[in-house]
DNA sequence: GGAATATAGTATCAACAGGGTACCATTTCA
DNA sequence: TGAAATGGTACCCTGTTGATACTATATTCC
């Protein structure tokens, strides 16, 4: 459908709060509760995104997550290759070893344009981070707020 | 995936060769065997196409289709519109009747900012044209867009 | 040391979009 | 009238995504 995932949604959501709390650590439990969002599958992305090194962890009671790397480090395009697997606006662009061949690979008359196209498309991705996200100040969330108060105090 | 779709791939072949064939018509067997496209398939995405004012047909023996526009008319982003439904980076940005709402609209603390990313990819996707595929010389040269003044304008 | 907290890793199931096929109606040319 | 070609629709299969469940491991605090 050529929409970002709920999962990269998510990603997007989780980053975007550790930006706005600086290094400290925050639990699962507490975004999930913060945004309305559902624990188990806020878990399942957290974990990813710890294991792709974008997150770091802290195991055991007052665990979490926080930012492995500044905001301004991490492209949307990380964050999305990261849950999704990298962007590719066509396959064969960035082939993978287990997608089925393209059949008309070598005669397809628009492969040449449409992989620069996909690397513009790249380009865009790489330029937009987290920092741009979380830090927008036309945003009027209360949520944002809501944590910028938290951190405050 | 963030991908496009094999429909409108097949569709970006089929507006193609029509521009590069001026206004003659070709029917959908020719481009089929000539490309190795399955004709099903190809044929869905030409009726398609047809009734988004695409392209015009013609019925009968000795019919098939032409562009309807010149092929500078078509962006990318239409083609994508009519084969796959109308691009949205995240759903919220352009809710649609039958898509399950988002619980978290309100209080979603990324909806803001990804509206507006989703608006500059709008305008990336309507930027490229048919014309620039079939005749791949027109985009390759154009600056990508500094994703901050997407944020940020 | 033990209980509580929180992440690590993995496996599984359900829902949905996309890929692909089939069928019949309609139009036009020869 | 028959062949060629599009018009329209309905259907099924598969792969991706969404969502859940379970066990293991690490850390804090009493």
């Amino acid at each position: 459908m050529l929409t970002l995932t709920r999962k990269t949604v998510y990603a997007l959501i989780a980053t975007c709060h550790l930006a706005n709390v600086g290094q400290k650590v925050v639990c699962a439990r507490d975004m999930s509760k913060l945004y309305g969002v559902r624990l188990p599958l806020l878990m399942n992305v957290l974990k990813t995104l710890n294991q792709h090194g974008i997150l770091r962890s802290v195991r055991g009671a007052r665990g979490g997550y926080a930012l492995a790397v500044g905001p301004k480090q991490i492209s949307l395009s990380k964050l999305i290759e990261a849950v999704e697997g990298p962007p590719r606006l066509v396959k064969c662009a960035l082939p993978q070893p287990d997608d089925p061949p393209c059949k008309i690979f070598e005669d397809c008359p628009v492969r040449g344009p449409m992989v620069k196209v996909h690397r513009m498309f790249g380009s865009f991705l790489k330029g937009i981070t987290v920092a741009d996200v979380a830090f927008d100040n036309r945003y009027s969330g209360r949520k944002t707020a809501d944590a910028r108060k938290i951190v405050a105090q």
